[in-house]
RNA sequence: GCGCCGUUAGCUCAAUUGGCAGAGCAGGGGCCUUUUAAGCCCAAGGUUACAGGUUCGAUUCCUGUACGGCGCACCA
């Protein structure tokens, strides 16, 4: 919203005098930050500094009110805060406010007796609010019974020009209501710093995502998994199918792209004898946003050696659960209004089995792309021409199970052709050993026992359209060293990769992932 | 990419068949020494997203653009 683009040729100290005289100029500026701007001023001149170098802090108002609780009522317990102000109440000689850090509010009382006249009025008239504020006094209780600082003295820590929304709180029934909130979804995006700033429910999802990051290494790190970091610019992507964002390095004249998912490179690590390996990392696919996509997103993916897809299932379903015990105290959660049971074991259906239960077909019956695009035509559907058999099955997956997986379920053995990565099954090459996990109406998860015969991989990266003439632009190349990986040798193993975006929507009962994503991609405005 | 809906004061929202654009909070000036959605009085605040069109007259009707929301499509 406020960007100064320095321009070529500029000289920056002519283009700094210029931007702070230039737009904002004063007539430009709005009645409130015009009126902020000259109370800046004024307490400045009257001695205090609207943006000085140090804090004195002794207590949070946290521990300002457990010092107090502790301490008894009659002990006079000294203690400087520091917070942003987050509501002023005037009464003519006394002014009550609420002072906020980060992991609470302490209400301060000023008061005429109390403080030097000079103090008290440049308090009640220069100091706003949304200012950053230090303070000292002795703890009280008020005779409404809230504990209270009673300020002796207290200072500018940094001048808010610009006035936060007027968030208003009220407490009924214990339950804090809130009125008149910041709630437009656009201005929440793109000025998230003013979003977390008034809606404390907001920096709470942050801090469960984190819990939930955190939940993740130590369930796997416990188990020997290594974390690891892996190109985010390849020269060849791979591991998913999706449309890569691309770029350049200028001084190499090499195109590059960033990564879709991190599986190819962590599987050659199992080639260089680590057993346990994961990453977690954003990926970036050039693809249509929705309630459920965002162009760059938080993945997990781990791969572990000698285990196959159903040793991985075993442990999805110990993992999620562990994380929601671990971050939301339970592994019962409710989302949107729906009671789910994270606990293991869950549900687990092939999928030809969830096929024939919710999209009445059987996919035996139709072993060809035309028999089944012919069942699904009578049904009404029209898939994309050139779907393969592959695609076909998974959007009846899409259409007909997904939307009715509520609670925790694996969904297993899917088709070859849309798996090129993932390890055939025993005597039906045209189904591969994969799972995908679904909760609440969406996929959580995806994983396979790998696939490790580089010859069978070069046959699918051919049948995928890969190609050794690199020449072509159009033409996806061959990844020719990772088949050379495989040829040294990769252990038998499982890999497993879950959108993070996701399970934090599912763990902090969000329904659109552009709320646990701090910046979400938007549009420019210009 | 397609469809539907939205965009009014710093924030949250009004505006009656098309007839002077309003309120609460925030901000400004007063009163008020235990308030807490503090209260009371006064004044102020707007290119109704943007660009066109229809009309005596457009926040309202039409067209286009931008951005957003929801749905669909896309998404080994």
């Amino acid at each position: 919203m406020y960007t100064t683009p320095i321009r070529k040729g500029r000289n920056p100290i002519e283009h700094q005098k210029r931007s702070s005289q230039g737009r904002r100029a004063m007539e430009e500026l709005s009645e409130l930050e015009r009126v902020r701007r000259e109370k800046m001023q004024a307490i400045r001149e009257a001695g205090m500094p609207p943006f000085p170098h140090r804090t004195h802090r002794t207590h949070t108002t946290q521990q300002a009110i457990a010092a107090f609780e502790e301490a008894g009522e009659d002990e006079q317990i000294m203690v400087a805060i520091a917070g942003r102000l987050r509501s002023i109440r005037k009464m003519g000689k006394s002014t009550f406010a609420h002072v906020e850090d980060e992991h609470g509010k302490l209400q301060i009382y000023l008061r005429l007796d109390e403080l030097d006249e000079d103090r008290m009025k440049l308090f009640n008239e220069y100091v706003d609010l949304g200012d950053f504020v230090q303070a000292e006094g002795t703890m009280m209780r008020t005779r409404s019974g809230e504990i209270t600082l009673k300020i002796a003295d207290f200072s500018m820590l940094a001048k808010a020009i610009t006035p936060l929304p007027a968030i208003k709180e009220e407490v009924v029934d214990g339950e804090t209501v809130v009125h008149h909130a910041f709630r437009d979804p656009e201005a929440r995006y793109r000025q998230r710093y003013v979003d977390l700033a008034v809606n404390e429910e907001v920096r709470e999802i942050f801090r469960s995502r984190a819990r939930i990051v955190t939940a993740i290494r130590e369930f796997l790190d416990e188990r020997g998994f290594l974390e690891v970091e892996t190109p985010i610019l390849q020269p060849i992507y791979g591991g998913a199918a999706a449309r890569p964002f691309t770029t350049h390095h200028n001084q190499l004249h090499q195109d590059l792209y960033l990564r879709i998912s991190f599986e190819l490179y962590l599987k050659r690590l199992l080639v260089g004898g680590f057993e346990r390996v994961y990453e977690i990392g954003r990926d970036f696919r050039n693809e249509g946003v929705s309630y459920k996509h965002n162009p760059e997103f938080t993945q997990i993916e781990y791969y572990i050696a000698y285990a196959d897809y159903n040793d991985v299932m075993e442990l999805t379903e110990q993992m999620v659960g562990f994380i929601a015990q671990q971050t939301t105290g339970s592994s019962k959660i409710e989302y949107q209004g729906q009671r789910i049971d994270l606990s293991p074991p869950w549900k687990r259906i092939q999928l030809r089995e969830a096929l024939m239960e919710f999209a009445d077909v059987d996919i035996q019956d139709h072993p060809t792309v035309d028999s089944l695009r012919k069942l699904m035509l009578e049904r009404g559907h029209e898939p994309r021409q050139g779907s393969s058999r592959g695609q076909l099955i998974e959007s009846l997956l899409v259409n007909y199970v997904e939307p009715k997986t509520i609670q925790p379920c694996f969904l297993y053995d899917y088709p070859r052709d849309i798996s090129p990565l993932a390890k055939s099954k025993v005597g039906d090459p045209q189904t591969v050993e994969r799972f995908e996990g679904f909760v609440a109406g969406f996929e959580l998860c995806n994983a396979f026992t790998e696939l490790n015969d580089p010859f069978d991989q070069e046959q699918r990266f051919l049948e995928m359209g890969r190609d050794y003439d690199v020449e072509d632009e159009e033409c996806h190349p061959m990844d020719e060293d990772y088949l050379q990986a495989l040829r040294y040798g990769l252990p038998p193993c499982g890999g497993f990769g879950m959108g993070v975006d996701r399970l934090v929507m599912l763990l902090t009962d969000q329904a659109n992932i552009r709320e646990v994503i701090l910046y979400p991609h938007l549009r420019s405005r210009e």
